[in-house]
DNA sequence: GATGAATGAGTCTTCATTCAT
DNA sequence: GATGAATGAAGACTCATTCAT
């Protein structure tokens, strides 16, 4: 345990690094980030970043899955409370969590989105075990659609171009604020949403 | 027109360098390409591309609004000949259009959907008289829309949303294949579209 | 007498160079101002100002004899009143004379002081024919230091050390305001200038 | 202690650096120079420069600051061996010292009266404590001017006028020999001051 | 004479990366 | 492991100057 010390000192200024990286690409945006303004910013030597990270995009990867992987870990908490089989108010719910998440958290919509769609995110997922309680995710959602008739294939189609769908309109909505408010198009979008799963 | 063949000149040097900028955009990305290479490989003075460009973002934008506008303009000439009123038909088929498009011009998509939604696009037909012909599209469009008992806000929503749904779709099913090809998810995003549209 | 309308056309682009050379250099300081800039501000093609100047510092030497003939010839036209004889008076008055021209024009102070001192201008007198006139400046003031007994070499040598002192009090504290004001510092500087004077 | 090795280096870079500047200012100007001259010259890489100076004008304003220091510096030492109270040979003995430094040394005239004149370097004594070693420059000249019954406020604008007066006489007669040379205009510098200070 | 598009050398500045301590 | 001084390649941008019209 007298290494749990050191390894603890480790990982603080990997955290703090990530941390700073945050902080740097959401409101410099990435491209106006150096790895100097991420080390100063976090306190720690220019050096000390390669012994963490190969390049800023390497630390943008890891933050992408670790800040897509708490939103959906946040997601599942929440939706579990609802009855099995109920798909269109799961999805509903869910769409409509991670939508309030965004809106409450323009600068993490803005790093996801422009930089990697959910998409990738989940591809991640399927490979790193470390994300695998976010299958549960998948399983839960999965199992209503079965429910509801649908093919394994179809549903995970059907939950991806969903995704696209509202993560698209987030982006344009939440941070653009154009052609729409998010406020004036979810409406229009949860109606869209229930079309497309109403059998 | 006497100075119509400066002028003529300065068109030719202004277009090698949006073609030389989509070139490499798209063969090394944004990030990879200096103002350097770009006038390099368009044959012309690193000073000249200042006399046109104020730097390789303002370049970009030039290049997406040509380049949408192009794919709109080819969209709009194809679709005129279906008739008025057939409001699915419609959307399924510019859908289809754009989507063939862009899978026969992964490049073209990669570019525009890496900086600028379509969305944005849309804003610029409102602001600038260039594209006006582009608004044509628009109101054929707007029109089956009306003729199908929806309000012109709501026309405009559902179209947003179904632009940012397909763009988003398209690059992932055909830049990255993931999690599907195009192919595969092209029937099952057109049963959803014409569920949406369904009365 | 035809080409007197020319010429006229020609005098006019030089003087329009000049002037906004002028302009330029006082509110950006010669560093910052470019070919382009000063032919720009003049309303003339950047080509037109090699007809008439070599570079910019060809311009600003121009610039220079031109103000300081002004400023002498107008410092004559005033102190020709004096008696003659009136030595202390005569350059109490012309160094007030100047002062006040100075305080009045900070950026004409500015551009003279910067670059060349007064006694630099008073060589291009000797040399140069087109400056004639200011010879009557010398011969006057001459002549008073010559009925107060001075031989000519230790006049000239003395009118040079006050206008060097005057010039460099006027520049600190005029300009840089330190470590008087001009109003604070001129007493005592005539005081000091009586003095020198005084048998 | 162990860190001084490391500190050591750092200052002979920055010493280095400053040294470079000078021989170039003095040897080119100012204009002429270029980072990239400055840190072909001190051997070392052009990014280091950036370590220690913002631009080439934050290197010159170190610059005047140390040499001015240095000459001041030098005068007290040399002046302090006049009995006290002896005003006018006081201010001959130090004003005779500059021009003889100044003559023995034209490149650091030139470097210092073309950017920053005495007065400004005073400016900077009073306000960083770097230079108080300077200050009893002030004390003991202000001393005999007390003694001989001159104001502080008279004494400094008298100090100033005389200052100004012997770097611009220098300037001119030193470096641009016009009109006099300074062997010529000494005595009637010395002269005038005796004047000046004469009760 | 006048023009201004085009040039490309030259300069500043940033920054990822290394490495001695 | 941690540091941060040093590096120098790379890129952005300026600008005096030319020359065809």
């Amino acid at each position: 345990m007298i290494l749990s010390r050191i390894e603890e000192k480790k990982n603080k200024k990997k955290e703090k690094l990530l941390f700073s990286g945050y902080e740097l690409f959401v409101t410099e945006g990435i491209n106006n980030c150096s790895i100097s303004s991420i080390t100063k910013k976090a306190g720690v030597a220019k050096g000390t970043f390669y012994l963490y990270f190969s390049d800023k995009y390497d630390l943008l990867n890891n933050l992408i899955l670790i800040k897509s992987s708490e939103i959906l870990s946040d997601a599942i908490n929440a939706s579990v409370e609802l009855p099995k089989g109920s798909l269109t108010e799961r999805v509903l719910f869910i769409v409509d969590y991670v939508i309030n998440l965004f809106n409450n958290n323009k600068e993490l919509l803005k790093l996801i989105d422009k930089n990697l769609s959910l998409g990738v995110f989940v591809e991640a997922i399927n490979k790193d075990e470390t994300y695998s309680n976010l299958k549960s995710f998948s399983s839960i959602l999965l199992e209503d659609f079965m429910e509801n008739g649908y093919t394994l294939s179809k549903a995970k189609q059907i939950i991806f171009i969903v995704i696209e769908m509202v993560g698209s309109v987030c982006y344009s909505s939440i941070i653009l604020e154009h052609p729409s408010t998010i406020d004036e198009i979810k409406p229009v979008l949860f109606e869209m949403i229930k079309k497309i799963l109403d059998k």
